[in-house]
DNA sequence: ACGGAAAATCGAATAATTTTCGGAAAAATT
DNA sequence: AATTTTTCCGAAAATTATTCGATTTTCCGT
């Protein structure tokens, strides 16, 4: 019996960590797109499409920039960018999907479930602002002028936001069964100072540049919340 | 000498509080805008278009939304708005301002320097999320929309919205001479952990009416961050 | 290598939307 | 009551997004 209840717990484990994985890998399929193209050059210009958008959209923002000057930073006509994405607001929803989804299965593979709870969650942080700082023009494109408004329309992206978000729950969740997150704090509001602490820090960047150091403000603030989480946990 | 000292630290904390009065009358004069329309219909037309847009924008997603529909919607012509606003972008960041006036007068009133700083700053939270709540047309435009869209361009509104974070920057620098708040902590995290927090839980709320119950949760996130920084400063 | 089918491209036309302009109507001023 | 100022609007122009039909390029089986 005394044998039952130990691999009982052993069990909760091994599924926790089967979840953790199951989780990762969901999100990192359902943001990694293959294109449907048949042709190379397809494909090219498909990039090329992409490339041309992000610059334009994070010098001119979204609204400000026209087709016809993507169409042209592309090297294609505009009628053709049309083949590939049917409006401007389709084609500004998908730009932020390639990254994203690097980001996550870069994540995914740094952050196995040998790691605690504690240590996956600074590392998500860490590697989120990182992130952010090695790909300024679309951390740009995607919290300054993306991220909260494409919840206002129902679109692919919108879920791929929101798997941010599932992350940093199943984190909490962990982190309670581990102790080191008090049990009786609500979920959402764990959650906000998180990701809204997090996110805070890479807009005021983006924005000011400032803290110059966007890397090491990321990691020194991911510690500074999980160190604030243990001590309000007693 | 002694009494010099004395009145010294005396007017140390007679300086901040004119420094806080100043700092908020300052805020609220620049975001009081009152009209220069010589004529009551004009300005019965103002409020109409002001009215219209909201709603509309609100509706449709301010991209998404036609100055056609506002100005039908106000009962004028579509080239009688353009008397008003010179363009669509204009009017976009004109609307939240009347809003974000009000807020900061009834904030400034409420907020007599007589209060902590502390307690100052858990008004500040509160009255934001509750403000928030009151008006959430108004919170969703703002909120998922401008804000932090708003920086991209040089506006009236991004200096609005900058005032929002230079009453929290203050308070913080109370906060660490009253004690409360570690004094070796970098102010730009702690004002992402508060600001950011406290965002995040109103685009929570205007996206998924997840808490019910905002305002509770307002103040309750309020009181959380405040012992949390407590805690850290030991 | 060749011919047809499929895929990709483009220029020109259309549609949707924003913005301007000139004059009429209303209100204020003298 | 005439004049000036302010407000309003319809129609036209300008800008930008989107569609369409025809042409070119690539692919694939023979």
């Amino acid at each position: 019996m005394t044998a039952n209840i130990e691999t009982s717990a052993q069990n909760d484990k091994n599924l926790l960590g089967k979840q953790w994985t199951e989780l990762l890998d969901r999100i990192v399929e359902n943001s990694t797109r293959e294109t449907e193209r048949k042709q190379d050059r397809s494909r090219r210009t498909e990039r090329q499409i992409l490339n041309a958008a992000l610059r334009v959209f994070a010098r001119d923002g979204i609204s400000r920039s026209r087709i016809a000057d993507i169409a042209a930073e592309a090297g294609i006509s505009t009628s053709t960018l049309y083949e590939y994405y049917k409006s401007k607001e389709d084609l500004a929803y998908e730009i932020p999907m390639h990254h994203l989804a690097e980001f996550y299965a870069k994540y995914r593979d740094a952050a196995p479930y040998t790691l605690s709870a504690r240590e996956r969650l600074v590392l998500y942080l860490t590697m989120s602002t990182d992130y952010a700082r090695e790909h300024a023009e679309w951390a740009r494109l995607l919290y300054l002028e993306i991220w909260p408004s494409v919840f206002v329309s129902e679109t692919e992206l919108r879920h791929r936001i929101n798997d941010f978000v599932r992350v940093i729950h199943f984190l909490i969740d962990e982190g309670k069964a581990e102790g080191w997150i008090a049990a009786d704090r609500n979920n959402y509001e764990t959650t906000a100072l998180i990701v809204g602490g997090s996110n805070q820090i890479i807009i005021t960047w983006l924005l000011y540049r400032t803290p110059k150091n966007l890397t090491k403000a990321g990691a020194e603030l991911a510690e500074r919340i999980v160190r604030l989480l243990e001590m309000e946990a007693g």
